[in-house]
DNA sequence: CCTTGCCTCCTCATTTTGGAGGATGCGCAG
DNA sequence: CTGCGCATCCTCCAAAATGAGGAGGCAAGG
């Protein structure tokens, strides 16, 4: 369990807390978390990933680590990381010798190559998980020469890293809301559930902006007739029979219909 | 400035620091922080309100509270209370004693009715504050033969609910912003920026789903050349000229615009 | 080679919409 | 009482949109 917080702890406690509500920009959270967890754990080295679903990419925060030594990660040694995976599977702040023993640790590639050479000895992690999936990390390191992380220094992180994993959460969800909110989105939703071709999305874009045939063909450089078999097309497909008509159902909420 | 923190103390920390991103309803919120208040700063009642822009309306959330006495805050006290005014001046958690002297305060009216009669002997306040105006309070009391709250406390509250505004300023942004994207809001505001008669609007609402002039009469059991009339004028009040053109308006983000 | 889907363009008929003008009755404020 | 705004209805006309049915070209794939 936790035992009491120091003066100086419990300054950057609060201070953390606030920093959670405040801050509503995930890379920002990250920074100043960052700056945060290693002054309160007195840690070195801070490195943050969140992985974004629609790219199934990467966006990673990092303070005192080295740039080159990063991109060497990016392009070699992500793929022959023996611990971060191991990291990820623990759903609680997660010690480096609890995932493998030191002395193993000490023999591999990535430490010696990667981890060494920017001064990491120490690691502790955090991995936040939503319902649907992973969404983030907190990776802290002390350098050499510093005595490792303690129990008590994994309940804090542990503690941390739940409210940040929430934050982090909401913020997606926040913006998952605003961008199906988002006409342009609808549209090409709606465009995609109805199975248009791309020119009746040509179209039925500049329809959505409240344009005429004769507006629409000289936009796309096409004669009217052209422009109304693409509508007559769209109206097939969704069986809908008015400009009005599509509008509105594009437009309409999918929680409502 | 903030001293140690006991293991007990640390521990309703984090469950508040948790608390605070993983609940996205307010008053949940207030309910479940006053719980955690109460524990941690061995208070023995706790009330809540926030003010509701759109009413000036308040809603209020209480522990340990009577019922009956509420209701007579609510009707008679609150127009002659004579600490709450003080205590919102202050932008930051403030001891009943820093606003009041005991003297004055224990032959004021509102503490013998009202007060006493609940048990409410020491109090403090939080009273959180965005840009554009209150956004809601932490009240904690404690009751007769309990000692005052020390500095301590006070900035223990102050921490907390700095966190806490930021919490409800960032629920209430949301809800904001989600209601800005809700089509039937749009409709109507731009029904009121354009100066719509309320027969013009119910026409327009029709168009807006998608419906033919034939419906539109049918639904709203009037002649066909009525519906034309209306929406003659919404188109002469707008300068728009098709019911296209009339939706693109409507449904356009007013950011973009 | 032939089919299939897509884009392009066409005609003709019909319905819907928009624009212009006007008329009636009702209620409300000056 | 006398406007004024509003809601209701009307005619006549022109423009726009919709529906049905076609035809030619072109590219990708069996």
């Amino acid at each position: 369990m936790l035992t009491t917080l120091s003066g100086r702890e419990t300054k950057l406690i609060f201070a953390i807390m606030q920093d959670m509500t405040a801050i509503q920009d995930a890379r920002q959270l990250r920074l100043q978390l960052g700056t945060r967890l290693l002054d309160l754990l007195e840690a070195d080295y801070f490195a943050s990933y969140v992985w974004t679903r629609t790219e199934g990419d990467t966006d990673g925060v990092f303070l005192n680590m080295d740039e080159s030594n990063l991109a060497a990660y990016q392009h070699h040694f992500q793929h022959c990381d023996p611990i971060t995976p191991r990291f990820r599977m623990c759903r609680r702040a997660t010690h480096l010798d609890q995932i493998i023993s030191r002395d193993d640790f000490l023999r591999t590639e990535f430490y010696n190559d990667f981890l060494a050479r920017d001064g990491l000895h120490q690691g502790m992690n955090f991995h936040a998980y939503a319902a649907n999936g992973h969404l983030g990390d907190l990776r802290i390191w002390r350098g050499a020469g510093k005595e490792t992380f303690q129990q008590r220094d994994l309940e804090m992180l542990n503690a941390i890293g739940t409210a940040f994993g929430q934050a982090l959460a909401n913020m997606r969800d926040n913006e998952q809301k605003l961008r199906e909110a988002d006409p342009r989105l609808r549209l090409t939703a709606w465009a995609a559930r109805h199975q248009l071709t791309s020119r009746e999305q040509d179209v039925l874009c500049l329809v959505s902006e409240g344009k005429r045939d004769r507006e629409i063909a000289s936009d796309l450089d096409i004669s009217v007739t052209t422009v109304r078999s693409h509508l007559k097309a769209v109206f097939q497909k969704s069986g809908l029979t008015s400009r009005a008509e599509l509008l509105a159902s594009i437009n309409a909420r999918l929680s409502l219909q």
